[in-house]
RNA sequence: GCAGGGGUUACCGAGCCAGGUCAAAGGUGCGGGAUUUAGGGUCCCGUCCCGUAGGGGUUCGAGGGUUCGAAUCCCUCCCCCUGCACCA
């Protein structure tokens, strides 16, 4: 069978009949499902698919239960990856050429073609263009059931309009602010630099530090040591700068700095008013004193290698009673009496030089002195200062206590009062902010990358508390799956400050009150659910971006202002105006987002602050629900890796349906879900034994009367349908379509050891329709094929779920079927260890009173149970037995065991191949006291 | 560091939130058998240890505790994974 074949064909009949494009009905409830939509910088892989499909099932399964679903789809190009790409191209970049021409070679086979194509993404839009058309097709061989007439991009003209109105509203709520950031920067370019600018930026990720820059006076201004960490300013004894570095005398608005060239350059990029005036080599300050801020005790100010002047100021400050570095530089300089006097610097400014023990903390004295000691650290250069370091900070940092010399900041644990330091060092005008990235990093062009500080940068304000608390509550209104994420999303919305919204380079949408940036990638895709409600209007319409005006927007969400108003000031027609609010009013709030657990901190977060800000309560999203991950082979999936397998080839690779299948069987929703071949291979298996079952009964008549096992099956199957179809709707997907389709699959080879295959094709096609009916949300393409070649002309995609026929569920039936296999498993298990071959097997019921007993405890508690019996019959095997009963944990039964047994009698015999007796008067090794109610005694010979 | 998640019988992976019916689903692998089976298919049985009668013993990262009873609840410890903003 040519599952790929079937796959397109039903893709495309879909297509043809436009099977998933519904139309508002009015009284008809409906469901509006959204995934968010993907970012086209290249195609997708399975990772993605993971997402995508887990989507499409809910929205297959919520029609199956009466919805009239919308599930749309459009393309993400904000933002600064696809311009970075275009221009990464269109210089000729090797590296970037090959890779896209990787994917392109997904699509087109004929190499010149791909060239062509991929010469043409020099420009943006045509990488836009590309993969949104790719990702399309896709999207479709994946057996989405996506309505395309709404889908755009967010870089078109009319996704512009309604991405200024969202920040107008915004604006007007006064939640858009202006003010300084830091960002990491490329002077060389001019230019901000996110994580793909950077040289293995991805790998190992550039952050930005702040350090405290202290201000030691020095002869006309302050000489500015930077540290990370400012508490420890009383404890300082001298200062390191290098000596064969270039230092320059820096005017800072009105004072003077004196701080590495490095230092300086960048401290253009962070500051307003910055000159640099002339430079000089680190000797000039070797063997000179500063005052340090705290006391204003004069220190000295010593030579040491292992300053880096191109990290913060170049100068650092010695606390070498908690640094290893500093303890361990002051002691080589104690040793070697020539280096000092190299500088000029008498060897006694060093010698008086104590370390000022600060911290208390226990286990250590003096804990840089400790530390360098246990690691055996004897010279400046020892790379495991590092490490020494780490450990110090770490353990004064959780238990650490600063002491008496700290002034008013004593006692307090270094924990709580870092900050409070700094901040006190500041107001005293004796600190300052210098940011630092943390470690050097240059752009992919080579080009160095500092932090400049932005002065004019535009902001989302995320701190009012009126709007905290509307996010709070759509939050507690919301369903949460799986559930834990509700509490993270109150603890992201709590933490939630400042963002940036507007970058200067990039795609996307222009901010509106400066043209000259563009909002960032996030911040225009907050609420754009409500964008697909109309988009496909706009299109059928034509209407130009300019119509697309606040008092439009305003009138269609809002319902603010008239129709007849907007329609005269934007041209379009009043009664299409009216149609697109009613559309709004229709589908909107967005029932169900479904999407990955890293979107959580992000794209969540601001979905609900900007619906909570924007819209009111009826037209707030009502749920948001995630999967996990995919990987591969225990792999993350990444193209570095080399083990991406691009969506487009899974449909010939794998097949589509079994690619649903696993991704809904083979993890629960929030775990990760690995894509293994070894599991893929036992999948197939499974998953074709459906199909043979569907094939075998395809053509078979039902059956016209029903057996014993018949009705077993029947009330198997029922029962399972009825077990899934709540498992479904509570989003147990996973467990739902494993009772219906592997659980329910070993009921149906049980059946047929019984009755054979013949009678299985008859009682299988007597419950095909229900039960492709049930599966179809996970592997719609089979489903729909079978349903079909049942005679149906209905699509499965838009039937509803089967009605569940309690008439055959049946727990005697089931009950009986228990009792005779868990009979037989007992037989076997004493054949497996007496290692008998049988000839009789002779089978003896409990007697009367024995289930007159068991009848009278069923209730009971096991305490009370002997009590209870022996009031009926008060006889020393009667506490036998119900010492035996509590035992097995039997649990009670109603059945005629000797009924049962008789109808069996021949099953049981074929099965294990000997001639079976009940309750025989034969009885050798008097077993029959031994049996149990539900449960026979046995005798083998 | 902060936050979240996890460690289950050869492997993957359920169960644990609502403690007992859990030696612990299902699959894979492995062993045995069946099928007029010859290449991987399907079906049955077994797969922690012991056991010539349906039974018993020891397990669910380590160590404690609560309970008549814990893989499941509480505490401590060890190990692993993910996210932490201006980036889509």
């Amino acid at each position: 069978m040519n599952f790929a074949s079937i796959e397109r064909k039903w893709q495309r009949r879909w297509q043809e009949d436009r099977v998933f494009e519904p139309t508002i009905e009015e009284g008809r409830k409906k469901f509006f499902l959204t995934v968010p939509y993907p970012y086209m910088s290249g195609s997708l892989h399975i990772g993605h698919g993971r997402t995508f499909t887990m989507g499409d099932i809910i929205a297959r399964f919520k029609r199956l239960q009466g919805y009239n679903v919308l599930f749309p789809m459009a393309f993400h190009v904000t933002g600064t990856p696809v311009l970075a790409i275009a221009d990464a191209i269109r210089v000729g970049d090797q590296r970037v050429i090959n890779l896209y021409k990787e994917y392109v070679r997904i699509y087109e086979d004929d190499e010149s073609k791909v060239d062509a194509i991929v010469r043409s993404f020099a420009e943006p839009e045509n990488i836009a263009r590309y993969f949104a058309d790719k990702t399309q097709r896709d999207f479709i061989g994946m057996g989405y059931s996506i309505d395309w007439r709404r889908k755009f991009h967010t870089a078109e003209p009319i996704y512009n309009k309604f991405v200024e109105w969202q920040f107008k509203k915004l604006y007007s709520l006064g939640l858009i602010k202006k003010g300084e950031y830091p960002i990491t920067y490329s002077p060389m370019d001019g230019n901000p630099v996110g994580e793909d600018d950077i040289e293995d930026g991805d790998i190992n990720k550039v952050t930005i530090m702040e350090f405290t820059a202290i201000k030691f006076e020095f002869e006309d201004g302050y000489l500015v040591a930077a540290t990370l960490r400012p508490e420890t300013i009383f404890g300082v004894t001298n200062l390191w700068i290098h000596p064969e570095a270039t230092y320059c005398r820096v005017q800072v608005g009105n004072e003077v700095w004196y701080i590495s060239k490095e230092a300086a350059e960048k401290l253009q990029y962070q500051k307003r008013e910055i000159k640099i005036g002339e430079c000089m080599k680190g000797t000039y300050f070797v063997g000179k004193y500063v005052k340090e801020p705290v006391e204003r005790r004069d220190i000295p100010v010593l030579p040491a290698d292992f300053v880096d002047p191109d990290n913060a100021t170049g100068v650092v400050y010695s606390v070498p009673a908690h640094a290893p570095y500093d303890y361990q530089a002051l002691a080589d300089i104690k040793k070697d009496r020539n280096y000092l006097q190299k500088f000029g610097v008498t060897p006694e400014i060093v010698e008086k030089i104590e370390p000022i023990k600060i911290i208390d903390i226990e286990n250590y004295d003096i804990p840089a002195r400790d530390i360098c000691m246990k690691m055996g650290i004897t010279n400046q250069r020892d790379p495991r200062l590092e490490e020494a370091t780490q450990i110090v900070y770490k353990d004064e940092f959780y238990s650490g206590i600063l002491n008496e010399k700290c002034g008013k900041f004593a006692g307090i644990r270094i924990n709580d009062i870092k900050d409070e330091v700094r901040g006190w060092l500041m107001e005293i005008g004796r600190a300052d902010i210098f940011y630092e990235t943390s470690r050097k990093a240059v752009t992919r062009n080579g080009h160095k990358v500092i932090v400049a500080v932005i002065q004019d940068q535009w902001f989302i304000d995320y701190t009012p508390s009126w709007w905290k608390e509307r996010g709070h509550k759509l939050v507690d209104q919301m369903l949460f799956y799986p559930a834990k994420y509700r509490d993270m999303m109150h603890g992201i919305i709590d933490w939630l400050e400042k963002r940036p919204c507007a970058r200067k380079r990039g795609l996307g949408t222009r901010f509106p009150w400066n043209r000259e940036w563009i909002i960032e990638s996030l911040s225009d895709s907050t609420i754009y659910m409500a964008f697909y409600t109309i988009a496909h209007i706009i299109r059928r319409e034509n209407i130009p971006a300019e119509s697309l005006t606040e008092e439009f927007f305003d009138y269609v969400y809002l319902g603010k202002g008239t129709a007849k108003d907007v329609a005269r000031s934007t041209g379009i027609k009043e009664k299409i105006v009216e149609e697109m609010r009613r559309e709004f009013l229709y589908w909107y709030p967005n029932d169900q987002r479904h999407t990955a657990p890293p979107h959580l901190s992000n794209h969540l977060a601001f979905f609900i602050m900007h619906h909570a800000a924007i819209f009111p309560e009826k037209h707030w999203p009502r749920g948001i629900t995630l999967n996990g991950l995919m990987i591969r082979e225990g792999a993350k999936i990444s193209k570095s890796k080399g083990n991406v397998i691009p969506l487009a080839h899974v449909a010939d690779r794998y097949g589509v349906d079994l690619f649903r299948l696993y991704c809904a069987v083979n993890a629960d929703m929030d775990s990760v879900v690995d894509w293994r071949e070894s599991e893929i291979a036992a999948l197939r298996r499974r998953f074709n034994n459906f199909v043979a079952l569907m094939e075998e009964s395809v053509e078979a008549e039902p059956p016209e009367t029903l057996g014993y096992e018949d009705k077993w099956l029947l009330s198997k199957f029922y029962r399972r349908l009825k077990e899934s179809t709540n498992l479904f709707a509570s989003l147990k997907i996973r467990d739902a379509t494993i009772n219906m389709l592997f659980h329910f699959m070993n009921d149906v080879k049980e059946y047929e050891n019984m009755v054979g295959p013949e009678r299985r094709r008859k009682l299988v096609r007597m419950i095909m329709e229900p039960w492709l009916l049930f599966l179809s949300p996970v592997i719609p393409h089979i489903c729909e094929e079978y349903w079909h070649r049942l005679g149906h002309d209905t699509y499965v995609s838009l039937e509803t779920l089967p009605e569940i026929r309690e008439e055959y569920i049946d727990d005697t039936i089931e009950m009986e079927k228990e009792y005779v296999d868990s009979l037989l498993l007992d037989i076997q298990e004493i054949l497996r260890v007496s290692k008998i071959s049988p000839k009789d097997i002779y089978i003896y019921t409990a007697e009367p009173w024995k289930w007159e007993i068991f009848r009278a405890i069923k209730d009971v508690s096991p305490k009370d149970a002997v009590r209870t019996a022996m009031k009926i019959r008060k006889d020393k095997s009667t506490m036998e037995l119900v010492k035996r009963l509590l035992k097995e944990k039997m649990k009670y039964y109603e059945m005629d065991e000797v009924k049962v047994l008789e109808r069996e009698k021949e099953r049981i015999e074929k099965r294990i191949n000997a001639t079976l007796h009940i309750n025989a008067d034969y009885d050798p090794k008097n077993k029959q006291r031994y049996a149990l109610p539900l449960k026979p005694a046995i005798y083998i010979e």
